[in-house]
DNA sequence: CGAATGCTTGACGGTACTCAAAGATTGTGG
DNA sequence: CCACAATCTTTGAGTACCGTCAAGCATTCG
């Protein structure tokens, strides 16, 4: 049974619904850091909600360049998209090691006929993932680049925090340049001397594949990207 | 009663389902072109589908940059998104007439669970628009100027055409520079430039508010963008 | 006919990209 | 435990793409 139910983040299910939740999932599994979760170009069979771990959806273009679409978190629902549209969709891969639940596609329509409410939930989690897509997208087409990293900065830093992945005001992070510069649509040179910059501002700091956010009210401002009062979430 | 249900690009429903869409529609509206269906900062007490014209999806960065995240059709299903998060979410604009089917926000709960297979209709919607905003992630992220244009034109004739707007070649394309800036994340000018340089090569045509693709081949490879088989598309 | 809106062009500057190479860090095998 | 490889970070130099500014042109509308 999931463990991140205590998790105040999430929504408390009745026990019908768990129990609905529990013969849809079919196993669990874990990804090492690196390792792909879905495969870019070939259709998962499956459906995932991430147990623990950082992860990032994104895809490529055919000469290589690589857009990070959005990063994944405890409780994120993936392979929706997959389930409704033909032909390539975009990759999953792990950047910590993730542990999965795994739900057979097949047996989504079922859910929903049998559990409305979670039908429901799985929608509104689809919508959420698209209002975080449409942030990214803001990102990537308006801002420039020291907007952008402070945007992404206190973005990953929010949504750990939210599911309580904090610990004495650090989240882990397990990203490096290249992860920065393909989620904010910079080179990777140019990501660098961006947060070179940023940090001799002293607003953020990194030790050991950790992040600490020292002064969120200048990121926010520099980011022109603020936390939003957030409901808790459903979780499947 | 909706006239878009005979058309091929979206799959015929069931009497019984027919019937519910009707009574959770609550009527019709018309918003004249330049007007907003969705205030950016006031959540929509409604839902819609359109029903005729172009719209777009925008958010707005507090010094005024805009980023259009996605454009509107018939057959898509607005306001989602605002059901589920707090806050300020994105503006929708008409670009043409539009007229849209009008649902109230408080029924969809109740909508999902007397008639699921809708749920998951609804659901299969979220998640299409999901990819269309991760595609023109890409775009904004990791495409440059020839290449976004490429790509927005073959992508607005590509899906006006797939329900049934085009005649004799051409689709009505009621947008201006500056949405297509706005939407691909270039300044006015330089969308000016790379138009024009495009334009010079021959494989599109503008005319009077409407647009022919000439070498559709020719647009996709410069834009990396491939047409994908698609289902038909549930219609609410 | 004048105002408003949108399109086009040139000039110029700056942000960001590419290329290249030198540190720093981590991991691995002898 | 050290040597070496591999990966990641950092820096500099040079360039190009794209943004800003400014002004002229075209079209529409009242």
């Amino acid at each position: 049974m999931c463990g991140l139910r205590g998790n105040p983040a999430f929504t408390p299910l009745p026990a019908e619904q768990l129990d609905a939740i529990e013969s849809f999932r079919s196993g669990a599994r874990t990804v090492e850091a690196g390792q792909a979760v879905i495969d870019e170009f070939r259709p998962s069979p499956q459906l995932f909600t991430v147990y623990s771990g950082w992860a990032f959806r994104y895809k490529t273009l055919s000469d290589g360049r690589r857009q990070i679409l959005n990063f994944l978190l405890p409780g994120d629902f993936i392979g929706l998209q997959d389930e409704f549209v033909d032909g390539q969709s975009h990759g999953v891969e792990a950047a910590t090691t993730v542990t999965l639940c795994v739900f057979p596609r097949d047996k989504l329509w079922p859910l929903f006929h049998r559990q409305p409410r979670l039908g429901y939930d799985i929608t509104w989690l689809a919508a959420r993932e698209e209002k975080m897509v449409d942030d990214n997208l803001v990102t990537a087409g308006r801002r420039n680049a020291m907007e952008r990293v402070a945007m992404l900065l206190m973005y990953l830093y929010r949504r750990a925090q939210r599911v309580g992945m904090e610990r004495d005001g650090w989240v882990e992070f397990p990203f490096n340049q290249q992860h920065i510069a393909d989620a904010i649509g910079l080179s990777l040179v140019h990501t660098n001397k961006t947060l070179r910059r940023l940090q001799q501002l002293g607003l953020h700091e990194f030790d050991g594949g950790w992040l600490r956010i020292i002064d969120p009210k200048a990121l926010e401002t520099l980011g022109d990207y603020f936390e939003r009062p957030l409901r808790p979430t459903p979780l499947i």
